[in-house]
DNA sequence: GCCGTTTTCGGCCCGACTGTTTTCAGTCG
């Protein structure tokens, strides 16, 4: 069973047990368990067979049990009871904004209401205002969200690279603006997440009307709101929400901290000030005792008070990082500036939009020491495949082009396919006259994972591939990963020297953040490549670079940091 | 239900907003 569905078992009997009306602790460890076992990398439903699952942050012996039982008999006895007594249906109920289990409960004992159905009827007729604390916005709002929710389902988020540069352009502009003393950028967006909901800004004003005009008046708004003291809201063209929140210059530490979050990140945050006699929330650190209230100017000197050092956005995710910054433990991140190559990119002569020549002269301008061509392979189909004579010609004009081009290296290459039954699409002689080479899958996704470990595996230990593409052919947001043991694959990896990539294309990010931090604690070694298809996505490197931020990994764990040199010594075909 | 540089029991983040209400519970981020 994969995590996902357990995660999701979990928090549904959560919001079962709230609606029985349990302590908010109990429910809240529910959704704490499920939110930490979707992001476990490894299978939960193999740490639970082992009796490890306690391992994990927030599992304990009840809760292990409760996944021994789903995972053996499909369900949780305790659900069941408790779907006894409430509709499953109810647990929709609340995914209503401003419906709660409360609510949720009482709508189902006065009226009878238990789906979404009901609820719609109940609006509609105006049976729902007979019930305490529900009047006029309350039927509208029902009305409204059941609308949304029949439409779109659960709330929707985008890409990060749909709203990050949307948000950059607009916190640019802002910063613009003469009554504006600084505009940070917070949210999920700062911390690199794979999608977002919104784009929350944060400017430091003594104008907050003045601001609120502006940001409503910007180009990209295609609506907005009544902008107050406290922040203004739009809407762009394209349907992203920007939130901006007001901060006095002497708070602005603050509010960008707390809009930063993440919500798992400042409750542990807040736990940890709570035992030293310190209230934190985004208007200060309140010291609990004398009622002292410090401000802080820049967000560092929220971590500084609370004697922690400096965590990086894209670690604020509620994990470890809390423990790691207090004991000196945090890792170096890498950064974009640490990457020295890209290798992993196409031309024209497969399914790209620009020339060998294009692609060559942009990596040199951004001030690369190498980068591998590495179009597709004979079976790639789509039109666009590479036959070996037309590979091997490439290889040629690869070569000429090095000699001509200074200081940088050309990597005559190929992204090869990796066929069902493990084997790459070339033969070996033409794959020996390579300088690198990328196996990816790209065809037959829906076998077993044995079978897709198997294969993948079977490429790793080929003598001739240096690297797996995209390890999981994930599409965020479109196509589920397939099925395959990263962990058996990281061990094989790491034992063949074969490295694995962190596909920098937004729409991929693959491996993801908790497959890449498996792969290096296996020992593995990683490469940040772009897959780029032309010159401007050579850019995507920036989503790479986050996804192994937030894998807490360092320059030192990614092979593409180093110099040529180094770096050609690194290559398995180097090493043979 | 989880967890431990105070703890194996007794704690478990903070504030704003909303709608309906004369003082607040519920919900949200």
């Amino acid at each position: 069973m994969r995590n996902t569905e357990i995660a999701a078992a979990l928090s549904e009997l959560g919001t079962l047990y709230e609606l029985d009306g349990a302590v908010r602790y109990r429910v809240n460890a529910y959704r704490e368990a499920a939110r930490v076992i979707r992001d476990s990398p490894v299978s939960v439903e193999e740490l639970a067979r082992e009796g490890r699952a306690t391992e994990l942050p927030g599992v304990g012996k009840t809760l292990e049990e409760k996944i021994l039982a789903l995972v053996d008999t499909g369900s949780i006895p305790a659900a069941d009871k408790l779907k006894e007594r409430f509709p499953v249906s109810l647990v929709e109920v609340t995914q209503v904004p401003g419906i709660g289990a409360r609510t949720a409960r009482r709508l189902h004992e006065e009226l009878g209401i238990s789906g979404l159905e009901q609820l719609k009827e109940a609006a509609e007729s105006g049976r729902l205002r007979g019930v305490r604390g529900m009047g006029q916005r309350a039927e509208e709002n029902v009305l409204a969200a059941v609308d949304r929710l029949e439409r779109e389902g659960v709330a929707e988020r985008q890409l990060l690279s749909q709203v990050l540069p949307v948000a950059e352009e607009v916190a640019d502009r802002l910063r613009e603006h003469p009554a504006v003393a600084d505009v940070m950028l917070a949210g999920s967006a700062r911390r690199m997440a794979e999608t977002c909901k919104d784009v929350d800004l944060i400017a430091a004003t003594t104008d907050p009307e003045a601001v609120g005009a502006a940001l409503a008046a910007d180009p990209l708004a295609a609506t907005a709101g009544a902008g107050g003291d406290a922040g203004a809201r739009m809407m762009t063209h394209n349907g992203i929400t920007v939130e901006l929140r007001i901060a006095k210059p002497e708070e602005f530490g603050n509010l960008v901290q707390h809009f930063t979050g993440s919500a798992e990140h400042n409750v542990k945050l807040r736990e940890r000030a709570v035992g030293r006699g310190l209230s934190v929330s985004e208007h200060g650190i309140k010291d609990t005792d004398s009622g002292e209230v410090t401000l802080c100017a820049a967000e560092e000197e929220v971590y500084e008070r609370l004697e922690l050092a400096y965590i990086e956005p894209e670690l604020r995710e509620g994990g470890a990082e809390i423990k790691a910054a207090a004991n000196g433990k945090l890792p170096k991140l890498v950064t974009r500036e640490d990457i020295r190559g890209d290798l992993h990119c196409h031309t024209t002569l497969s399914d790209g939009h620009n020339t060998l020549e294009e692609m060559a002269e942009a990596a040199r301008e951004r001030g690369y020491s190498y980068l591998a061509i590495t179009d597709h392979s004979a079976t790639h189909g789509f039109g666009n495949d590479v036959q070996p004579d037309a590979l091997l010609a490439r290889v040629e004009e690869v070569r000429a082009l090095d000699r001509k081009i200074n200081g940088m290296k050309l990597l005559a290459g190929t992204e090869t396919n990796i066929l069902p039954d493990g084997s790459p699409d070339y033969e070996d002689d033409v794959l020996g006259e390579l300088d690198w080479v990328i196996a990816s899958v790209h065809t037959s996704f829906r076998i077993s994972e044995k079978a897709m470990t198997d294969r993948v595996v079977a490429a790793i230990e080929h003598p001739l591939v240096d690297c797996i593409g995209h390890l999981t052919g994930r599409m965020i947001l479109r196509r589920r990963p397939y099925d395959i043991d990263v962990e058996r694959v990281a061990e094989a990896a790491a034992a063949n020297g074969t490295m694995l990539e962190i596909n920098g294309n937004p729409n991929r990010r693959d491996m993801s953040e908790q497959n890449a931090r498996l792969a290096a604690d296996a020992g593995a070694t990683i490469v940040i490549n772009t897959d780029a298809h032309r010159v401007g996505t050579m850019e995507n490197i920036r989503y790479g670079v986050a996804t192994a931020r937030r894998a807490w990994l360092t320059a030192d764990q990614i092979a593409n940091t180093r110099g040529w040199r180094t770096f050609a010594r690194l290559r398995k075909r180097a090493r043979a």
